[in-house]
DNA sequence: TCATCATATGAATAACTGTTCATATATACA
DNA sequence: TGTATATATGAACAGTTATTCATATGATGA
């Protein structure tokens, strides 16, 4: 090319569709929305806090507990019980000198079922 | 304290619950599976993934289509849709010198429609 | 066949995230 | 009341990731 201009990408009322697009614009949920459900999913992107999760699914268990079962130290899962926490996800609940988390929400399970039956074809 | 020794966290047999531990451990999926799930939810853990999916609930799209939808430049969306492509949620077909993508499987809808159950409470 | 243009890709950067280590907190129970 | 201990937290570090910029690719359609 003989000058700096580059080529347009996609050049506006030839190519694009803005009928289409204006549609689709119309029709789709709320950026706020759309925000918070990629933000839950973050919660769920990550295979420590998919493990704690699906072992309260389970049962109740205290921090100690999950942290043997996981084979990781105290100190890590705290830290994902608290995201977990923050997203109110799950609750706790304290019994002598420990603390027991259970899930907070029931959509939990469908959308885990959901993404089980996805994953295993 | 007067050496390095440090307390314990949950010492065995006492405060730990070793049965419920085991029940769970056998009761939880397969951690293969759990990776795959926690590698599912981590595609949708993004907000523009999760705009472009949604978008696709709506209609087939070409890239520069999404582009100008999101506000955003071909290159973001092009690899954007690369991650979704790889992890087999996207399937696309050329139509002239645009590729239009759509959604590859029934399941996404079902996952999103408990995520937005979720999140509006 | 060749120039064009929609899309894909590679490298670089900045921001984010999960774990570890060290330590603080706070409740139970002696 | 004081000590032991289950849990929480803060800082640091390493690994990951999303976007941008520049450029490659490759099919179209003239």
């Amino acid at each position: 090319m003989t000058d700096k201009e580059k080529m347009p990408v996609c050049a506006d009322g030839e190519h694009s569709h803005p009928e289409i697009v204006e549609s689709v614009a119309d029709r789709m949920a709320d950026e706020e929305i759309l925000m918070d459900v990629a933000e839950l999913f973050k919660v769920f992107g990550d295979s420590t806090r998919v493990r704690i999760i699906c072992a309260l699914f389970e049962s109740e268990l205290c921090v100690c507990d999950i942290a043997e079962l996981l084979n990781m130290t105290q100190s890590a899962i705290s830290h994902q019980l608290r995201v977990l926490k923050q997203a109110r996800l799950v609750k706790y609940r304290r019994d002598g000198k420990s603390i027991f988390y259970s899930l907070a929400d029931s959509h939990i399970r469908t959308i885990f079922n959901s993404a089980f039956e996805h994953v295993m074809e």
